[in-house]
DNA sequence: GCAAATTAATGATTTATTCAAG
DNA sequence: CTTGAATAAATCATTAATTTGC
């Protein structure tokens, strides 16, 4: 399939199946160390990188959203046709409504209130420097390592996972408050491989 | 001003005078390498990170064009309203032009032909883990180092740099071919100070 | 069945827009 | 009002599906 690395990313399936099971479970932008833990888990099922992860959520979100407004155009188109027939039958008069049908942008989409968040977004980020311990299928007990290097603070700070209990498990490595949204020292549910809610619709109201 | 680092970075106008510089002597994409280096020169005025320097080029590339695109539409929308008084004057017929003079995007203009360059460009890129010399200002022979993190390659390359004869010369740390669009060991040009060429106007034709 | 040729999906970049600090 | 920062939209480019002729 891929002779000495093709030039992009495929996911595997199982890959492919828990970033949409983390998709329909809410997330759409990841931070930098929700990226950095999902690329964590995900690299056990094949070659894949932090940026993979950053453009797939990016890719589908947009995709997502672009389906949607591709299906509210056609109902307004339907609509307007109706519209349409009811004007020709009641004749009445000059209707020249300035939306246009064909503008695909039509739905103002409710954006989640702009992250305040003190996590800087992925390309600012923290490039991962894994010190080996994933490859290392062998063992059931899983442990992974890394760094991130803040480009804010020009500090390096040290990470580590374990898999255990068919889950990642952080480790709090250097004791110092991670100042990262999700609190340290806890089980991560980011992973919910026993999917019990499955929201098919994702139609947060807008605004 | 900036109690221990205010939120967001302010260009010193050293720093400024030298990015506008850079921008007119025709870099408007930098590469990872190109950041780089021009971080870590302009770190010599000031604090500034990696992230600074993508922002700033890409921001002024951007209002750039805008202010081409403004001016254009200006010019456009004059040169209508002389046809239009023509067209009274001539008593000429059904004229009717379906550009759209409101629609900012007039000028195509001529976009680089899309960069094949193996350089990834700065936000899947390295982050710049520099280790300590560049503030060593009391020495005229400044030395900067830093490491190179390539998420492709996985591998974590030096880099090393000193400033003498009033410019920057890359030196080559580890001998291997650097990859890079750059030839190694070679003072690179990217500060013209003895800045000659003042190219205004940028207006490359399209395609 | 099976490749070459087309088309559809989708990973990766770049540009446009928006937000908010100063 | 300017402009650094962040995010969404548009675009490019490659891979996978699918079709087609044999």
């Amino acid at each position: 399939m891929s002779p000495a690395g093709s030039s992009r990313w495929s996911p595997t399936t199982e890959q492919l199946m828990i970033l949409e099971e983390l998709y329909r479970s809410g997330i759409r932008t990841p931070s930098a160390s929700q990226i950095q833990q999902i690329t964590a888990h995900l690299s056990f099922y094949g070659r894949i990188e932090g940026k993979n992860v950053f453009y797939w959520f990016q890719n589908h979100k947009a995709r997502d959203r672009q389906k949607l407004r591709r299906k509210l155009n056609k109902q307004l188109q339907l609509q307007q046709q109706q519209q349409h027939q009811h004007q020709q039958l009641q004749v009445h008069q000059h209707c020249q409504l300035n939306q246009d049908i064909t503008n695909p942008f039509v739905g103002n989409f409710g954006y989640p209130p702009r992250s305040t968040t003190q996590d800087f977004p992925f390309y600012n980020s923290p490039s991962l420097l894994f010190q080996g311990g994933a490859a290392n299928t062998a063992e059931q007990a899983l442990n992974c390592k890394w760094n991130v290097y803040s480009p804010q603070s020009n500090l390096v700070e040290k990470k580590e996972m374990t898999f255990c209990n068919y889950g990642w498990t952080l480790v709090d490595v250097n004791h110092q408050a991670s100042s990262c949204c999700t609190p340290p020292l806890k089980t991560l549910d980011l992973f919910p491989l026993t999917a019990t809610r499955v929201k098919e619709d994702f139609t947060t109201p807008p605004k």
